[in-house]
Parts: C-alpha cells; structure tokens; sequence
DNA sequence: CTGTTAGCGCATTCAT
DNA sequence: ATGAATGCGCTAACAG
C-alpha cells in the first residue's frame, strides 16, 4: 500500500500541498469548507504525517529521553509511570536509555543526544558519576534538562528530589527508639548527594541522641553486587556486629537481609533493619523491615511537568529550582 | 553556537558534501586519506548526524517501540531491561508506550506508529484487547511485530511466551501436593491466551487428580482492583472458602495475600496460596508464598533478538514462530 | 575516488 | 484564501 503523504492527498483534493498542510495545522487563513475536506479524506485515508519529515522541518522532534540507571528496582518503574503519564498527556514521546550505572554509557548517551533527537532530558545520575563535563555539555547544547532523585548539585537546573537529609535522620532515630545502640549505615556512592544527605542525616541523628559516630559503621558499597555482599556479611561476622541497620537504598537492604538470614542472626530480636524501598508489595515484606518509601510515581509527574512548562515558556535554559517531596517512614517492626 | 552539520565540514575541509558524507559512513569509494582528514575534524567539532534527516531520507529510524499495559510491576521492568540491552547492543533507541490496559490507548498507539516513527514493535497485549483490527493494520502497514508474553494467537508473527499450560498444571498440582481439596483459580482477563493456558493447566491438573471442578471457583478478576478486592473477599467470606489459591499474575496473589491477612485467615494453615510473580525481592516475601517465576529478563532479550535479526534479514512479514521459555517454580512453603 | 544533482515529507515565506 | 517555491540535513543515483 502506498505511503499517505501531503501530496497524495494534495492531488487528490485538486490542492495545493501547502493548503493541505496549513488545513491540517488548523490555520486561520484556510476556509472552513476546504478544511473540512482536507480532514475528512485525511480521517478516510488515515494520514499519518512522518513525524522525521515534521521534526526535521521544525526543528523540535516531541520527544524527551529519559536517563536511568537501571529499571529493575521499583523506584525507577514508578517514576517512569509518571513521567509517561505527563508525556502522553502532552502528546509527546518517551525514549529510555540505561546506564546501568556507568558512567561511559551516561556520557556517551548524553553526547548523542545533543544532535537534536530529543527536545530535553529527564536524568538520574549514575553511581559512578563524579566528572560532570558530559552534563555541562548537554546544557550548553540548550537542551533542558531536568534531574530528579541523584541529581547533580552543581549544575543550575529544576531538581526533584525527597527530603533525604530528614529521611536519613528519621530512619536512624527510628532504629533509636527501638533501642538501637550501635547503628551502621550502608552507603551506596559517595558521589552522589542524595547518599551524602542521608548519611548526614544518619550523623546527626547519632549526635542528637548522644551516641559515638563510628567511622567504620560506615559501609561504602558500591556497583558490584558481590563486593557488596562481601562487606555486608564481614561487617556482621565482626565481633562488633551492629544491632541496627540504615540502608541507604533498596538493593543494600535486600542484601543486608539475606545476609542475616544466611548467618541466622535474629530479625529484629537481635539485630533491626531499615531501608530506603519503594515496593509496592509492601505487605508481602518480612514484617521485620520498615522502610523509607518515596514518592516515586509523584517524582517522575512532577519532573515531566517542570520539563513541558519550560517548553511551553520555550525557555531552554531552566531556572535553578529545587522541588522537594516528602518521604515516608512506613513501621513494619511496631507489632511483633 | 552554530549547528554543525556535513556541509560546515564540507566547506571547512573544501571537499562536497557527499563526500563527507561517505567518508563518515565508511564508504569503500573514499580514499584513507581523505576519511582520516574527514573524521578528525568530525571529531573535533563533535559533528552529530541529524537522526531525522537521516530517518527521512533512509527510511528507516533506527527506533523501537515498546507497547506495554504498565511498567509498576516487576515482570515488565525485567523485560524492558532485557529489550534495552539488545537495543543497545545493536545501536537502536527505544520509545516506551503505557496503555495502563486499554484497548483505546492501544489501538491509537498503533495506529500512530505506521507512520514511520519505528522500524518494529515489540508488544504485550492489554487486558481489554479483543478485537484485532488495529493489530491487523499494523501488519498490513510492514512493520515487523514481536508479542512477548501476552501475545495475539491469531496474527502470524514471532511470539515469545512462556510455558504457561505446564505452569497452570505445575502450580495446581503444587497445592494438591500439598493436601488442598478445593482450590480456586484467579483469572485475570478471559481475552488473553496466556490466562486460558494457565486455566486450562489448572483444570486439568484437578481432573487428573479426581478432584471437582467447579466453576464458581474460577473467579474473573478485571482491571478494577476495588472490584477485584471485593470479588476476593467474598469468595474468602463465604461458607466455601478455598483451601488454595492460583493467582494468575502477581497483582491477584498480593490482593489475595492481603485479605487472607484482613480476615485473618491463617497462611498456610488454613489457606495456601501460589502465584505467577517475577519479583526480584523473592527472599523478602512472606515464607508462605510459592511462586511461579518466569524469565522476564530472557523474555525481553529474545523478543529483541528476534526483531533485530528480521531487520537484518530484511524481511518485514515475520514468519510465525513460536519461542517458548520454562518458568520456574519456586517452593516457599515446604519449610514452614 | 570525488563532485553534481535530486529528493525524502513537511512547514513556511512570498507571491497572487 | 490558495498556490508556488524554498530548504531543513542527509543519502544515493549518476556522472565523470
């Protein structure tokens, strides 16, 4: 079957390519009359304009790219359901790309991305990420972007992210009222600040209570889930095994678990748990372990509609603004 | 600062712009020489080809589209991950569409992607989807289709699923194992292939035993989870309450783990329950649910792989074909 | 091996 | 209110 284009439905109007167009536009200057035949045959024939030729016309492609360091975890799904809400409502196109935490592919990514694919970027920092360089490129190239959750301070942008510094703080006190005295807290990457946040908040927490902050109750993990593993399972092996835990994200809190339950260390009778997680099935959890739970379908709304509003403005250098959400601290310990 | 484009490198370097052209596409006819001089300049001014204009007159977008009822839900999320990491692999960019189960969001997704905006389509059906004619159309126009999970019996293309009847039998026959007598089977939508060959596998497996089937044992769960929970609840309140239960997705086993938890009805005592579930977080779960847990992760990949090598071969009109992957399952409730 | 020319489908400027 | 002509940036057919 033949493609449907703008000439072929010209001809067959006995129109001028330029007339349909502007029919289809909606423009003013076209008679109601030739307009209404322009749409119906366009309907009849299911005219679909190419959406290469569109963009390379205007100049714009309705499309965004979304930068991610992995899906397989709740909290991206969640946010990618968001952002995906926003778009279709704003008639535009999703493309996702994962980083896997690798900082060569977000740089590679990014640099591709500056040769007009889409009309901005909604991005969550990879773990590894330390040089920016890739970033500053991205903004000098005018695309808007958007960060949300790991952001990057230092770039002048919108930023979405949770109150991680008072999430942090809470979860330590909370492992404090339960009668924790020696609290470790799993990092995930120092780079990022939405970890050094948390951390901070886990210090203060500590102080505010009057107890020793201890270096090594910190636990750098990292990328490797193996590395991870061994650090977690040599901290509890230790003749100074901590009676509460702080994970930093989801993947720690899981693994700090099966690490516990590999080593049978008693949950929470002798050791408790609390960790960042977003998982709908909640209530399936082991009932020993509370959770800090964003609000993740809310992060990627809120991240898409900060994109679309700049579009709108055709602003495309974004005001540095800062939304901040709210986290929850959800009890999973109380009862039992 | 100015767009660079093949013929700012042209000019720079006196040369035509087909020639940049070839050289930067690595064409035999260009002297070393010459694609040496070409390249670095690309380099340094770090040239990026225009995708649309090169869609546009290649006819061909180096694009996928993934049409997906939701993303919230950790069967979806492993499959994307496997269908990015193919793309990836073979330089492809990937475009996510949510229908969030509607038939209408489907239908019009479709319909928008013969323009040309992708080179295939890789898609799990919604709920609602009976009719076919926008599926049909979509063939009809030549883009290569790929259904993975939730596919479309009806239309000959590649189709990746899992082997769902021996899943349905296999998990029936796990709660008989387990001294159920009158056991109830979750449905999810009646319209899909994959919830009749659970089905069929559950009613068999009560026949080989010489165990009663009964239809109001069957309960048809929807897209309305008010309704759902409230279809549950009155199957678990009457005066025949089930001794199991085979949820056919994962959402169904965790509403139905949640209103054994509200009426208090002791897991496993006086209820068993399994259900087809693909979270990561197995080890998180409550001791009581086995799972049937299918390779999501492979699903994506082969789905991808199938696609990619139609492109490779050039052939638009798929052959039908069948790739079925095993599930897995997994016993919780042997220990307890 | 390289240059000239044409055209992908669309939106827009300039005519009328 | 409509048509003709131009060009977005790129690839490819054709010419030399």
């Amino acid at each position: 079957m033949d493609q449907v284009t703008l000439k072929s439905l010209a001809k067959e109007l006995n129109l001028a390519v330029s007339t349909v167009s502007r029919a289809l536009n909606d423009s003013y200057e076209i008679s109601a009359e030739t307009k209404e035949k322009v749409h119906s045959l366009a309907k009849k024939l299911n005219y679909q304009p190419n959406p290469y030729a569109s963009s390379l016309r205007k100049r714009s492609s309705n499309t965004i790219a979304v930068i991610l360091p992995e899906i397989a975890n709740n909290f991206f799904s969640l946010v990618i359901n968001g952002i995906e809400e926003i778009a279709q409502e704003n008639g535009y196109h999703v493309l996702i790309y994962l980083t896997h935490e690798s900082h060569q592919k977000e740089a590679d990514f990014i640099r591709h991305l500056t040769n007009g694919r889409v009309d901005g970027v909604l991005m969550s920092l990879s773990g590894e990420t330390d040089d920016i360089s890739h970033l500053q490129e991205l903004k000098n190239s005018n695309i808007p972007v958007v960060f949300f959750d790991r952001i990057c301070e230092r770039l002048s942008t919108v930023k979405v992210t949770t109150n991680d510094y008072e999430s942090g703080y809470q979860a330590t006190q909370h492992l404090i009222n339960k009668g924790c005295k020696q609290i470790s807290y799993l990092a995930f990457s120092k780079n990022l600040s939405i970890d050094q946040k948390r951390r901070q908040g886990y210090i203060d927490a500590l102080k505010d209570n009057q107890l020793l902050f201890r270096e090594d109750m910190v636990i750098n993990c990292g990328n490797d889930q193996e590395d991870n593993y061994k650090k977690i399972k040599t901290l509890l092996s230790s003749s100074q095994v901590p009676d509460g835990i702080f994970a930093s994200v989801e993947l720690l809190a899981i693994l700090c678990y099966e690490v516990c339950r590999e080593l049978e260390l008693n949950i929470p009778g002798k050791i408790k748990i609390i960790g960042f997680s977003n998982l709908r099935t909640a209530s399936l959890l082991h009932p020993s372990l509370s959770t800090i739970t964003q609000p993740a379908f809310e992060i990627g709304k809120q991240a898409a509609s900060a994109l679309f509003q700049s579009f709108r403005k055709k602003q495309l250098v974004l005001e540095d603004k800062k939304i901040e959400l709210l986290s929850e601290l959800i009890e999973r310990d109380s009862t039992k």
